[in-house]
Formats: C-alpha cells, structure tokens, sequence
DNA sequence: GATGAATGAGTCTTCATTCAT
DNA sequence: CATGAATGAAGACTCATTCAT
C-alpha cells in the first residue's frame, strides 16, 4: 500500500469515530493526513468507499488478535479466558479501531457485501469455542444470546476501562472476567 | 407544549437515531412533520437545541419508567430485578428513545449543562440501591463498575431482543437477568 | 411565475447557447442573474432540469409564433410563405432561443418525455401543410425529405442574416424564400 | 505522426463530437486511446491545443474531399454537382469529421490563428467556381448568400441522409442536388 | 404563530495539468 | 518517450438559518 493511502486511512478513523460520517469532510480528512483533497480520490472512489476499506482494515486488526489461540491442554474456561483478553486488550489498546467497528457494524455505509465477507471469518473463529460452550460448564442456552453476552461484556470492559483508566490493573481486569464466566457458569 | 413543536420532537427523534445528527436536515425534519422550515426554528433556535431538548425529553421519559419502585418488603435480589426489568422494558417498547440516549449519550451536540442536569437525576435514583449492592449479597467491588456492569447487561439485553424478537418471552427474559445476577453475585 | 425564477431563465439562456451546457457554470447563471445559488436549485432541481425547462420554453415560444395562420382564401404558396416567415422571424428577433433550440434538440440533457411532448405539438401544426404539399405543384418526395429541405432552409435563412445583417432587408428575404420555393417546385 | 499521437486525435474527434468540449475529460481521452494521461500532455501541450489540431486535421480531410476537381470540359452544372458531391460524401462517410468541423466552426477554443489558416484555402477552392456563378445561368445575388445556400443544402442533405440512412440512394442524392439547382437557377 | 423564498458557506467530487520516476 | 501519483481550483448541489409576508 502506498504511503499516503496508508496515511488517508489512518488519519480518517479516528475521525469518524470521533464526529460520525457525516461529521467529518473529506476537506477536514485530507488536510489533517496532509494530501490534497484529490489524493483522497484517487485512492479511494467515494467517501463511502473509504469508510468500506476502513471496516475491513478494522475487522481484519481485531481477527488478527484473537486468532489462533485455543490450546487443548488447557481447561475450556483458560481458553475462553484468553479470547476474552485477546479482545479486551485490542479494544484497550486501539480503542479507534475498536469503537469503529462497533460504530459503523450497523452502518448503512459498509456494503453488505464488505460486512458477509468479514462476518464469515468471524464464525469461523468461534465455532471452536460453540463445541466447548455446549459441551461444558456453562448454562444451557441457544448460540445468539451466548455470544452476545460475551461481545456485551467484552465492550463493557473495555467501555468501563476507557472511561477510568486509573482503575485498569491485573485485578480489576480479572475482576471483569469473573463477572462475565460467573454469569454464564451453572 | 404546542401540538407542532411534540410533532416536530416525535418526528426528529427517529431520524436522528437512524441517520445521525449531521445525516439529518432539517428540512427533512420539517417535512416529515408536515411543518415548514420556519416553524421549526421558530420552536427550536438552532438544531443543537433540538437535539438537547430530544435529549431531556428521552431521559426524562427513562427516568419516569424506572421510578419510585424500591420496595423495602421485598428482597433485594427482586428490587433489582425490578429496577433492571423497568428499564429492559422501557428500551423494548421504545427502542428509538433508548437508542437515541446511548447514541447521543456522548455527543458533543448535547450541551454539558443538560448532561449534569439530567445526571444529577439519575444518581439520585440509584443512591437507594447503591446502599443495597454495599451490604448484600453480591461481590466486592467499586461503584463505578457496578454501575457500568449493570448497564452493560441492559445494553445488552435489549439490543439481544431487538436483534432476535423471536426469542423474545418471560423464560429468555429470566434467564438474561441470572447472567447478570451470578455474575455479581458472591 | 416568480421573478427570479424568470430571470433565471432569461439569464441562462443565452449562457447556455454561447458556452454549452458543461461550459456554463450554475454558479456564473446564480451570478450573471444576481440570485444566490442556492436560490436556482430553489426552483430547478438539477442544472439538467433547468435546461430541460429551457427546451419547453423556447419551443412554445416557436409554437407561438408560427401558429394560427393558415388562410383557405390564399394560394399555397402564400401559405407555405407566410409560415416560412413566421419561423424567420422568430429566428432573427429572438436568435438566442431559435439557437437554443437547434443546439439542444439532439442535447442528452433534453428528457425524451419533454421531446416527446413537444414535438407532438409541432407534428399537429405541419400536417395541416402536409397536404397541401402532397396536392400541390411541388415536387414529388416523401415527407421527411421535405420537412428537412423545408427546416434547413429556414435554418438557413436565419443563420445568413445572423451573419450579414446589413443584408437583411425585404428584397433579399423574399429573394430568399424563392430559393427554397424554386428548389420544390416542379 | 507517432502512433500514440495520432491514436490520439483518432479517439478524442468523436468523443468531442458526441459530448462537446467541457464534457469530455482528458482522463477519459487518455483512457479510450490507450495511453497515460501525461502522455496526452505530451503531445498536446493543452486540451485547448488538442482541439485545435483537430480542426486542422478535420479541414485537412474535408479540403483534400473537394479538391482539384474542377473539369473545363463539363457543363457548369456537372461541376458543381461534382463539388456538391465530393462534400456530401464526405459528411456521410466520415460524420464524426463533418459534424466537428460543424459544431467546432464557431468554438472559443479554436485559434483564430487556425481558423484564418483554413479559411484561406477553402476561399482558394471556392474561387474558380465563383466566376462560374456569376457568368452562368443562375439567380443574380451576392456571393455571401450564395455561399451560405450552398452549404446549407450541403449541411441539410448530410443531416437528412444521416437521419435516414435506409433513404440514402442514387435516387434520393440527385433529388436533393435538384432541389438546392433548382433553387438557384434562374 | 406559520410560512417558504432566499441566502452563501460548505460538501463531495472532478478535472486539467505537472513532474518525479 | 511513457507513466500515473499528486495537486488544488472549480463544479454541482445541500444545508442551517433568516425574514418579509
């Protein structure tokens, strides 16, 4: 990817997270990534085409840190623990990227065909963790509600450490987790 | 109130909710409330001031569904309950309200005054659990991640049911509440 | 019709026939017709709109013009002439319109429903001359070469006394009309 | 000429013709012949430029159409005929040529260092025939109106023929050369 | 109170042209 | 020669807001 792309992309996320879609101009973009308007262009077709590339460059961060984590020899609850840290420090870490995503899911920007063809990998990413929720320790419940739950309580504590940093420590981090498996453990 | 200026906040919060504050012009506002363009500024001095005002119009209508309910006979799990219900049933019956609050919640267009006004409110409400939550049964914890857990659960509650009306019945209901009940519980 | 509406017709007009519909800037007709820009697309939704309305305005004025003249008493010839010089006329004193008409006739910006209603208008005044030419002392050919031969003329006509108007004088009109009338006699 | 340059002028003529000056882009010049937009710039020194060298290269053609023709042994009639020919089988076999040297004739955007340059030979071409004109046996007038006869029935039978190929016949092309002598014949 | 014509700054996007590679 | 990334002025169109009626 060329330098300045890179840079468009960057520069716009926090953004529009920040002031929305239509709360941001392509003017604004283009003069804070220092390019001119054109250049935006170029790179990118539509305003709308920029956002689409920014949801799959988002989603494809997010994949990146949880992927390839379950280990057999651990118990089900270690596993489901070490996803629900893989999201909550990349939440915590690049919360732009993370409110994005959660920002524009709904978006009428994001083409569907951008949104099926992310959604995909993602349930190929936790159908290793379906098995093990079915077979395990945990109340019986139907997949939607389960994996809602976790995502309700993943933004939580990241939304809840965003707004006290100074709370954010080994415990507390803990602390949150406990509340989320407690909830779903019979 | 004047029967325009209810038409004009009924028609501008859902548009406000589905295409955000800068996706929505006035002039669709106006048009879809049957008014003219004119009228609306005469009732509201400038857009920020219709969208605070739909936010005080929201809260208050969420503060009234949740109100004077503590009931000292009754155990403290169920008070909660209780308290948890009203709101999960408030959000479900007037999605567009509940969703307007989460969104503008931390928007800039809200003005900071309205926020501390309407804050003032809730805290005053919550003051009669926050008691309850330090002497009972549940974990030991600060009061800003209770508070934020809590809310995360009916966050989370209610989007679940909007995404999945199906699933929507008093035994799916119960069961979100346990989820969030043993997770705080010691 | 409002006022500004009018002189934003009366403006763009000949904009339009001396630079072209991509060479006339809505911003230079705003300008030249001493309106804000917001006020033209007020009353024309898209430039394509506002031309399209030119089309429909500079053709009625052409009806008009030629219209309701047809005498039983005179000879064809009279007839066919005076018709000819209606449509002369009309070029010379107004030549923005008549040009107008030529250059956007085939223009993609005309909607073809426009066309379509037009020139049904036009199709009903020539077939009362139809006719006559068909029974007259002219020349055997089918109607569209006579309707081209009979346009291009006046086209023509026009056009040379754009160019030369110390020509333009009775003697030479007439001389002109003998041309195109000696050309379809037999 | 290299290649490029003249794939060039090939491309741009018909596109100019179709959507006029300001509505052809020199990205979609370039893209259509094939070759970079930088490339354009290099053999054109500006659009401005490109069309000019157009109109040279369209009269080139239209001039070498009509040229040394002239045949002392034929009546007056057959030579003008002959003339009148060499041009209408112009515009109908190469009408993108015709109808830019048509609508570009008056165009800003053609030098009047160019257009002089040309007209120069066309007035070369026409003089042996004017002599003809005014010893022969047609209508006396001046030589402007003359002039413009001519073309017009030149334009008109063009246009018709290009309206109405399916009409086009040896038949039909000596009754328009009959309807524009007859005109001028005394 | 109610209207909607009028405004002009601001929006997204296109375009002719340049220049480093 | 040839390329296409980069530019920023200009284009069509929108919008919050005002004000005469």
């Amino acid at each position: 990817m060329k330098e300045k792309e890179q840079k468009i992309l960057d520069t716009s996320l926090p953004l529009f997270v920040e002031k929305g879609f239509h709360g941001t101009s392509t003017a604004e973009i283009a003069k804070t990534a220092g390019v001119a308007t054109g250049t935006l262009f170029h790179y990118f077709k539509t305003k709308e085409d920029l956002i689409d590339r920014l949801y799959i460059y988002s989603k494809e961060s997010i994949l990146e840190a949880a992927e390839g984590d379950y280990d057999e020899d651990k118990s089900f609850k270690e596993n489901v623990k070490s996803l629900w840290l893989n999201f909550v420090n990349f939440g915590i870490e690049d919360p732009y990227k993370f409110n994005f995503i959660m920002t524009f899911h709904c978006s009428p920007y994001i083409t569907s065909f951008t949104k099926g063809r992310i959604e995909e990998k993602f349930v190929d990413l936790l159908e290793v963790y379906k098995k093990g929720f079915r077979e395990g320790e945990i109340k019986q419940m139907y997949d939607e509600l389960l994996m809602d739950y976790f995502w309700g309580n993943v933004l939580n504590t990241i939304t809840h450490f965003e707004k006290n940093p100074e709370r954010m420590n080994q415990e507390n981090i803990e602390l949150s987790f406990e509340l989320f498996w407690d909830g779903i453990s019979k």
